[in-house]
DNA sequence: ACAGCCATGTAACTCGTTACATGATTAC
DNA sequence: GTAATCATGTAACGAGTTACATGGCTGT
């Protein structure tokens, strides 16, 4: 039953989990403006490979609309696979790759500008990333409520808004102990 | 003379450079305490492979000690290979592989005790990782004041115990949401 | 007609992991 | 003496990326 899949496997099944058939495009789509916010965005090379492994598997199914194109649906199994790695297996302690942390750990190899520099472009693109997801959680107002098919989703958008909050905070809170220092 | 390097190349050259000439064994020992939190570590056999690759470069020169084992020191092209990818290439924004909020996405396919486990552990998880980490940032006291040799990586810390501290709440902010509906 | 999006895939490659193997030194 | 730690590597493999290739359909 419970063969292991690539935790990207899993997430693209849970993207099936919301109502619609999808075709691979789509899926990438979908990833693009939800998942990369605490997961990745994976290529669509690999969605597509990976795909053809859940439906190897039968955990997918693929339909041929009327035009021919491919749209695929989770299967009953593959609902119940998903449900067993949610229920069976720990989650597991996230994985952080922050640039911006691990070059502020080597500051005392360039100057002082050069950092500021980064923490403040690093700034910018929190607010940007954050208005993009303003726009995704806006979209999900009026079925975000317990019990509405993004319920979930919109918990999860709003843990990633204060998480980009938070960021903003500790990063503008760095500069300001480093601009206490000399130039 | 910028040759690209994989980003753990340029961070095991950050570890060489505050001071002490390492062995393979040592520097993962020091990716182990500190980058761990916002990088990887990684694995042994990629930190012996990386080590070569920066060797061939002559960024990094091994020195046999007394005892025959290598020690690992930055060479002055490797330091100005670090400085020139922090002041020439952009950091870029941070990854996160969140399986907790990638799982919370996914609620409606368990019940809610399932989830609520899972965000009563990851909290739990998040206190002893901010443990581990006050551990080390404590160990910079004394020596973490700006100008001084491990100032840098006290703000580091600092950052990724805010960073703990912010998940946390938000985890549990999650969990009140989450038990104001039913069970 | 041409640009841009929709749609699907293959091939080559890199990063990074786990498993395996080996042996020296140190602590109890 | 024997367990743990120090120390270094090889081999097999998997996930995921970029580059490349193809072709239909849609709007202007």
């Amino acid at each position: 039953m419970g063969q292991d899949l690539p935790v990207t496997g899993y997430a693209l099944l849970g993207l099936l989990t919301f109502g619609d058939e999808l075709t691979g495009y789509e899926l990438k789509q979908r990833a693009d403006i939800t998942m990369r916010f605490y997961w990745v965005s994976p290529a669509m090379s690999q969605i597509y490979s990976e795909l053809a492994r859940l439906s190897d598997r039968g955990l997918v199914a693929a339909v041929a609309d009327d035009s021919g194109t491919s749209r695929y649906r989770i299967t009953d199994e593959g609902r119940e696979v998903v449900r067993e790695w949610m229920t069976e297996t720990p989650a597991g302690f996230p994985v952080l790759k922050h640039p911006v942390a691990l070059r502020l750990l080597m500051g005392h190899l360039t100057d002082a500008a050069t950092t500021r520099a980064m923490l403040e472009r690093y700034v910018e693109e929190l607010a940007a990333a954050r208005r993009d997801l303003a726009e995704v959680r806006a979209g999900l107002v009026g079925r975000d409520e317990p019990g509405q098919n993004f319920h979930h989703p919109s918990l999860v958008a709003d843990w990633g808004l204060a998480y980009f909050d938070s960021e903003a905070r500790i990063a503008r809170r760095t500069l300001r102990r480093m601009s206490a220092d000399g130039p």
